[in-house]
DNA sequence: GTCTATAATTTGATAGAC
DNA sequence: GTCTATCAAATTATAGAC
């Protein structure tokens, strides 16, 4: 029982990386199941036999991208580590992204999409989206000392994630993944400073 | 002549808006033959009357959307605007797609869609970030004193277009259109800072 | 310039055998 | 869990009448 779910969960693991390439080059409406199957090398009705349609596959695919991501992030709580190294961590997790998948960031592009999205893969792109904030205001909260505004430090967190959502974009668009770094460095030295 | 010329303008026109509609929502992926014709109140043939391809239209509607947008900023080079009120008018370009149009910019969804993209859409789509990026390098250009180090300003450059693009994607994502104006106003502060 | 008709392919999805 | 077979609908695109 134990072998045959590891089993079962290996196909599931495959489908939705087929399916996470695909959207993340062409986003949500360019993925099918088809192809996957092809990449997979089984036919698309076996794909339904895991996700029983389209949506539960995507919303299946953008959660299990943003706990990845959240996971890779790690606890912006840690008394460990300085604001500065936890942002670095988090630079690198785009930079992952962008530079060793050479693909977009998943919830980037679906949150582009958002509008078009079937409802249940759209509240897992919102989520990521919420997730990525409350990290970095937390990252950015200084744990001793005096509190800052509130507002100050959410408006930079947002500043944070905007930024490098939208170097990714940048990059891609005109083939210059430095953009990224010169982007990266910019606002991590900015939201760090007077901290 | 003209008036027939006009004409097939307007139709043109009619189906390029349709289009564009749909790939600012959806991405280019969303985008079909069928769906503008029925929005348009024509047949999906003739359609192809006004261009050839899928690869055609999505080109023209790209450029078209370039265009339109570099008119709406202006000349980066006006000495009779400071840098800040072009920034300013800069940030409200993004603003009216964000919260008039109520969509994505269109190039930075083609962006984002860069790798799946038919090539001549690709080229009109890199076309647009690359004049951003020289309009923005001209505009925090200052026109008397120093020559700040240029490695400096197209850096601001491109972190006001990363900046501005990611925030458009967060707002939707999270539904809430107050982010865009935060990240906004930081991002137009800092690029002016020490120019 | 728009239409009908049609083609070839792909899409998401289901039924039922093995 | 995977397959074959099938489906209805949608896709881009073409030919030819009006």
């Amino acid at each position: 029982m134990a072998k045959s779910a590891r089993k079962q969960d290996s196909r599931k693991h495959s489908i939705l990386d087929a399916a996470e390439r695909m959207a993340r080059d062409g986003g949500y409406h360019d993925v099918s199941f088809r192809r996957i199957a092809d990449d997979v090398g089984i036919k698309s009705a076996s794909v339904f036999h895991h996700f029983a349609s389209k949506e539960e596959l995507g919303a299946a695919m953008a959660r299990r991208y943003a706990d990845r991501f959240m996971e890779a992030i790690g606890d912006p709580n840690d008394a460990n580590t300085t604001p500065s190294e936890k942002l670095e961590r988090y630079c690198k997790a785009f930079t992952h992204a962008l530079k060793v998948d050479r693909q977009m960031c998943l919830c980037g592009m679906l949150g582009a999409e958002i509008s078009s999205l079937p409802n249940d893969v759209a509240v897992e792109a919102r989520r990521f989206f919420n997730l990525n904030i409350d990290w970095l205001v937390a990252a950015l909260t200084p744990t001793k000392g005096k509190t800052k505004k509130k507002d100050d430090i959410r408006g930079k967190a947002l500043l944070v994630l905007s930024a490098l959502d939208g170097a990714m974009i940048v990059s891609r668009a005109t083939g210059d993944p430095s953009i990224f770094d010169t982007v990266a460095d910019q606002v991590s030295r900015l939201a760090l400073k007077q901290l």
